[in-house]
DNA sequence: GTATATTTCAAACGACCATTTGAAATCGTT
DNA sequence: AACGATTTCAAATGGTCGTTTGAAATATAC
C-alpha cells in the first residue's frame, strides 16, 4: 500500500482545485480542459475518466468551491438568538464579503458569472443552495425595518445589501488609473469595506423604518 | 436612387443592432457569428466584409450600444449648478438605473461582463469612457459627505451606490421560486428601485457625515 | 507472484465556428 | 443601357477544443 501522506493529492482532487480556480477566473467557455489539466498536472483524458465531461466537472468544481469557501469562512449562524439584529446583520455581511473578497474563494465568482447568463447551467441548483441564506437575511432585514415594513421594502433592502457586497467581485480585477493616481480596491480593504457596508446599510434601513413610523403603509 | 425609406436598415446597421443584443445576452465567446447574422438577416461573410472580424464587431457593437443607450436615457447633466446635491445625486442614480434596467439597453450588460473578466478586451477603453461619470459621482458624494470626508469614504460610498445599481443587471434574468412564491425584480419596478436606492444611499451618506462631524478624521 | 481492477497517457477523432474565397447580384454613375 | 464599384452569398478552409480510444502503467487483491 502506498503511503497516502507522500502522495500530495489525488488526481480527482487536483482537478477540482484547478477547475474551480480557472472556471472562476475565465468562465465556463473560456476555460479549456487543456489548461485545467495542465494546472492539475495530469492528462486531458483524466477529465473524461473522473468526471465524464466538462459540464460535469464544472458542476462538481462549483460544489467543491462552495464547501471549501464555507470551510474557510463559516457563516456566523452560531450567534445567540438574543443578539441584537444589528450585530447579526453585521455578522452576515462580513461573512459574505469575506467569501467574496478572498482570492482563494471561488464559489461566488462562479455564481456571479452564472447570474449574468440568461440560460445558466446552475440556475436551479443555485436557487436551492442560496435561498436559505437569502431567507435568513430577509428576516433580519424585516426585523430591523419594523412591523410596518412592506415585502417590497425588504426585497429592495436585500438587493441594496447584496449588491454592495457583490460589487467587490467586479471591482477585484479592475484598475482605474486617472493621470498617475490609481483607484484600487485592494483586498486588504475588504474588512474595512465590510464595516462600511454595515454602517451604510444600517443607516439606510433605519431611515426607511423611521419614515414608515411617521406615515405607516407608505 | 433607391428609396431609403423603403429599405428598413442597412446591413451594417442591422448587424450592430443584432450584435449588441446578442453579445449582451451571451457574452463574447458564447455569441456566434452565425446567430448574429441570422438575427440581422444576412450572410455570415458580411461580418468580415463590414467589420473585418468578430472582435472588431464586438468593439463597434459596444460603442453603438453606448450611444444608443445615452440617446434613450440622457444623463441628467443639464441640472443647474445651484440644484441641491441630493437632487443631482438622485438624477444620476435614476439615469444610471434606467440605462441598466432597460432591456433594450445593452451597454452596461456588456460592461458588466467585461468587468468580471480578468483580461478584458475593453478594459482600457472602458476606463476612459466611464471615468468621467465616476469622477462626477465622486465629487457629488464628497459634497454630500462634507469637508471631513476621507478619500476612502468617498470611494466606499461610490462602491455602495454603483453596486446597488449594477445588481439589477444580475437580478434581471433570475427567477427564484421558493415553494410557489416567485422572487421577481420586474423591470417595471426599476423606477421604484431607483427611488429606494436614492433614499437608502442618502441615509447612508448622511450617517457617515454626522459621524465625521462628531469625531472628525475618524 | 500472478491476476484483476484501476488509473494514466499519447494520439486520433469529430464537431463547432471564425474566417476566407471567388463568383453572383446589386447598386451608382454616365 | 452599360460599365465599374459595392455588397451579398454559398461553399470551402483551417484551427481550436471537447471527447474518445486502446494500450501502457500502476495499484489492489488473492
Amino acid at each position: 500500500m502506498p503511503d497516502p501522506v507522500k502522495q500530495p493529492l489525488k488526481t480527482r482532487q487536483r482537478l477540482l482545485v484547478a477547475a474551480s480556480r480557472i472556471f472562476a477566473e475565465k468562465g465556463y467557455q473560456d476555460a479549456t480542459i487543456a489548461e485545467i489539466c495542465e494546472q492539475a498536472q495530469t492528462n486531458i483524458a483524466s477529465v473524461n475518466y473522473h468526471f465524464h465531461d466538462k459540464e460535469n466537472l464544472y458542476l462538481e468544481a462549483w460544489r467543491h468551491a462552495f464547501q471549501e469557501d464555507l470551510k474557510a469562512h463559516p457563516s456566523d449562524d452560531g450567534l445567540a438568538a438574543d443578539t441584537p439584529a444589528e450585530v447579526r446583520l453585521a455578522g452576515r455581511i462580513k461573512s459574505l464579503i469575506a467569501r467574496i473578497a478572498d482570492p482563494d474563494s471561488h464559489f461566488f465568482a462562479i455564481v456571479h458569472r452564472e447570474m449574468a447568463q440568461q440560460t445558466s447551467l446552475l440556475q436551479q441548483i443555485m436557487a436551492q443552495e442560496i435561498n436559505p441564506e437569502r431567507q435568513a437575511l430577509n428576516e433580519l432585514i424585516g426585523e430591523l425595518l419594523g412591523p410596518d415594513a412592506t415585502a417590497r421594502q425588504i426585497q429592495f433592502c436585500h438587493a441594496s445589501i447584496v449588491g454592495q457586497c457583490f460589487h467587490l467581485l467586479t471591482v477585484k480585477h479592475i484598475r482605474f488609473n486617472e493621470e498617475n493616481r490609481r483607484y484600487v480596491m485592494d483586498l486588504k480593504d475588504a474588512d474595512a469595506f465590510a464595516d462600511h457596508v454595515v454602517r451604510f446599510s444600517l443607516a439606510g434601513i433605519a431611515a426607511l423604518r423611521d419614515a414608515n413610523k411617521r406615515r405607516p403603509q407608505a
